[in-house]
DNA sequence: CGCAGAATTGATACATCTCAAGCTGGGTGG
DNA sequence: CCACCCAGCTTGAGATGTATCAATTCTGCG
């Protein structure tokens, strides 16, 4: 098959892309420092496994290019997304030394690893690092509560819609451009992922959004790039407040 | 009506019952006395509503004794309960001004709380207090991500088996009393709140349960007096894989 | 070109919801 | 002290949304 993974040498923290949005965002000089002793890349092919489940997990780190999926797995198959990781977003949890999620790259893949010993004392004398990482677990957990709310109580319909919001919210290709307020972006997930993301059957998923489509609410130009016309509409579609929620 | 709450003079931290289990759990004295500075008790009555969503939240806190969920509400009244709240758990998001979700007390409740604005200072300058709270979020978010695969993949049988599981494993109360293993403990929730929790309606639950009462993976001695003849048993008919769950 | 993975669409099955009617047990007031 | 009341719960019958099983149809790529 293919390498396992492919050890690229570290990068220069200065040209990082994520160098302000993760967990090393409010680091000073110094502690930027200590962490590139630490740390470095790992690079991964589309489809492949970054950790299982169970395994033992020696480093944590940071999502720097590319989409990897959190997944869980039932003894008969059934699997279900809990985390979707974009870049800047953190993988791993500090004090745990097996991997509690499948970690799957979804699209070519570059993370910033720090082994994990190390880190787990640099978070102890760094209040800097720590108190990110607090921020970034918050809403973590706040994104996750959002999602039961998705899970439990919503239509597929409203599912997709949901997932839509989301993805277009959350992507920095996401733009709207012109005046007449276009939403346009690329999905990060095939049918299957969607149907993982949203507890849904893949086949459920096309159907809906084979009627999102056909009523107007979004437009495909092949299967992955998405236009929005009227944002507040896919909202209303969500379920969601729309007032509350174009804010922002 | 009622009071719209009942203040209490401070407890002593020394004889509180979540002194070490809480946010304040690893604090030294000194730490614990700059807590005591800033903090008050309220109770609440079992129904009633600690904070609507949206509200202005002038406090942090945990809980000190009895129970309260977490719920989010769609305009059209669907509710979905986001998390459940028992003693040493804690409230409120540091750094936030408004509620993001309800909480309602289930049963008679105690909260410990604190002026968020010196609670945030305290957090900023006690590295005991900010990381103890990155673990207990930590622990929520997983705790999370282990609900979103109930909500999502889960049968109404085995969301039931999984909540049942999940409050015996909670509930201080839960005990194996003799060799025989039963598993015995009381329910907090009344089946609307576990039909919120699991993303059912309360006739589903209603009709599950009695179909493991009539099955023999439960006995139920009025409505909310549990036993567990066979633990393990509850957890197959939960979809979870016994070999892991059973030996924490 | 033709293959393989991904996606769509159709027909049917079934789990859960919805609407509706009773039941139960603990508290209250006559 | 008993009858009644009512929130919480149970049970039933039928409706419905999503899953399942089964063909096709796309689409990108070697």
């Amino acid at each position: 098959m293919f390498a396992d993974h492919i050890s690229q040498m570290p990068q220069e923290c200065g040209n990082c892309p994520i160098r302000h949005t993760a967990v090393c965002a409010r680091c000073n000089p110094d502690e930027l420092e200590q962490l590139d002793r630490i740390k470095y890349n790992r690079s991964f092919q589309a489809g492949q496994t970054v950790i299982w489940s169970g395994d033992r997990m020696d480093f944590v780190g940071s999502v720097v290019s590319g989409i990897a999926t959190l997944t869980q797995t039932m003894e008969d198959g059934r699997t279900q997304m809990v985390g979707l990781l974009l870049p800047s977003d953190f993988v791993g949890r500090p004090g745990r030394n097996e991997a509690a999620y499948n970690v799957i790259a979804t699209s070519d893949l570059v993370m910033c690893c720090f082994r994990k010993r190390p880190f787990e004392q640099i978070i102890r004398d760094t209040p800097r690092i720590s108190q990110r990482l607090l921020e970034m677990t918050l809403d973590e957990l706040d994104a996750a509560r959002e999602w039961m709310l998705v899970l439990g109580r919503k239509t597929a319909r409203e599912k997709i819609a949901s997932l839509l919001a989301i993805i277009a919210r959350r992507s920095a290709l996401a733009d709207r451009a012109g005046p007449d307020g276009r939403t346009v972006f690329d999905l990060p997930l095939t049918r299957e992922a969607m149907a993982d993301y949203l507890g849904l059957t893949l086949e459920t998923v096309s159907r809906q959004i084979s009627a999102l489509k056909r009523d107007g609410v979004i437009s495909l130009h092949g299967k992955r790039h998405v236009t929005v016309p009227d944002f507040a509409r896919l909202l209303n579609e969500a379920g969601d407040d729309v007032q509350t929620l174009m804010i922002q």
